[in-house]
DNA sequence: AAATAACCGAGACGGTACGTCAAGTCTTGAG
DNA sequence: CTCAAGACTTGACGTACCGTCTCGGTTATTT
């Protein structure tokens, strides 16, 4: 009963939360600071998420989906290499904010940990398992198993390039990616 | 000149905040529990360390190493799989932690981020290179890249494997990990 | 808008400044302990105040004034010696305590310091200049400017006496006080 | 035995507490600034005065006392204004100072205060009861209380004025405290 | 149409930790 | 034994957010 919630101070939220977090990072985000820009009060805020933690994850759930580019060729390196490029930028731009806020809330909260991590784990398969299906096309078969590695070998690769190595996933890169881990591994059965 | 500062003091403070990182995680770690578990004052801290982030850094900067498994037989499947299985441990113990700081403080101080990076890359390294070298031992020839390929990639699949599945890097997972990816990418040239 | 403040809160901060101020002085006066004794979080009194010296200066500002001593006779001697009396005992409890603060805070802060003086000057104010007239009664007629210059003489020599003599004002000194300077003084036009 | 205190040093010392004193107040000193400023260590601060407190006092004692104006005439009128305005500039300039470090001091060391009363006895003795004999002069006689009574009120009304009223011991107002008040009691019995 | 119930903004509140500052003590090396 | 340098403990400072709690005022639904 009562007032139902306003629609559009919700996704103003969302939306605030999510710019702040690509501009500052998860541990500079501040709840004050979502208020201020959602144009909405604090106590809105926690009507609707238990904590900073659970905000960000219901930020990062509502975010649109980017479309994975369609095929370009019936060359499978080709569209790998235009695949995995897209997936890089995807990537960089969205995931490591999530990456930090899991990282951050992970300890106190596991349920939430386990929350983000399924958002992560839907977020790449989107990116990686039908996208890949429709790279290899007709003709090219490869392995039944094809798909489950790319999903688990060239996140990963990205990742760690962008997280532990600090470089930028570049052209060359991802024509390194595809032609000296990728490919080999997709044809070796 | 002036009374030298008191290494004792110095080497508390870097174990206490070792201890406390691993226990309670880099965002619940607070420069007072390390002062009073360091038995210090916070200005002994600060005059050390200019900030919570720099002061992480040092204590995982200053950890000690663990040595990696010397090869135990002439197969190199068996010394990757020992291989592979400690460093799965290795990660899963010590570098999450690390990580999540790394996450916290790369927005707000870009310097230490780098700082971060490197640290994390020399140990990586050091987890990698030379153990894979003496892994491969006599006979076996593989391609040169070989050593460089392994470093980027089982580490990227571990921490993958561990922040983004929630998943332990049991036996199966190591046995995969080596069987289908490893293997055949360092054979393959 | 908002929540209003709470004035019980506002009221016991000031009360515990004013008991902490009298038992341990303006320097050792910590807000922590303010914050603890008027059961309040030192963010509410910061909200309210801008530092120590402002919180000082509001608590006296706030000070229950005393009344002066009605006249008790015709005789303009005997009401002296009352007022002059009653003076003494109030510069004695209350004056020294913020004469202490003024001093500390009116170095790094001109505009505290003069708002110190300010309730100096009408708390002086209101115990010489009306209870003056009062005391004069009928009949009696002095020069114009007798309240005036006894407002400047007797609360001088009076703070004089206690903080460079540091001797009591007991019956001798205010006898003294009234027949040998202000008596001669206030008739001698 | 040992190597001999430089008394050099400890005449800087004194002398660097003195400037600043006038410079910033009695609480803004620290005791870091004294030894950087007279070239000396904290420690050697420490080892002649006990504390903040202690060093203030030690510094005003020894300040070097101004000589009071010789009498230019043998109008007392003229040789009180004289004396006046000349009280009245040493009080602003050093006095002020004292009283600060007595009014913070006092609560924590009653020795102490007892000791800075005793300066502040001396000097006030100093600049107004053997100066106030030579302004008298031959032929005029006063009462025989008459220097007690000048060192009892023209220091208190003029350090009044200054704190309370804060307001310059300029020309006008030493006139009005020389005819309004000191003469008319020095010359009332 | 009124009453009710939940919503929303604003912002006060009790906390916890931050990073800074100065006081006074202690230690080292040089004279 | 003194001195300069500076590390050390202690304790308070004033700030920033956290998550909770009133307020006054605003919609919708329910009577």
């Amino acid at each position: 009963m009562g007032r139902p919630r306003d629609t559009g101070r919700g996704l103003a939220i969302l939306e605030a939360t999510l710019s702040l977090l690509s501009e500052v990072g998860y541990e500079q985000l501040s709840m004050e600071a979502v208020a201020s820009r959602s144009g909405s009060a604090k106590t809105t805020i926690y009507r609707r998420y238990r904590d900073k933690a659970a905000l960000v994850a219901a930020a990062v759930e509502h975010r649109a989906q980017a479309t994975p580019p369609e095929p370009v060729s019936d060359d499978l390196r080709e569209n790998l290499l235009s695949l995995v490029s897209w997936l890089a930028r995807q990537i960089a731009e969205q995931e490591i904010g999530l990456l930090g806020a899991l990282f951050a809330g992970m300890r106190s909260d596991v349920r939430l940990a386990e929350e983000m991590r399924r958002i992560l784990r839907r977020d790449e398969a989107a990116m990686t398992d039908e996208p890949l299906r429709k790279a290899i096309r007709h003709g090219e078969h490869l392995a039944p198993g094809a798909p489950a590695l790319f999903a688990e070998i060239a996140p990963a690769v990205i990742v760690h390039r962008i997280m532990i190595a600090g470089e930028p996933c570049d052209g060359p890169f991802v024509a390194h990616l595809v032609d000296d881990i990728l490919l080999p591994l997709l044809r070796s059965r």
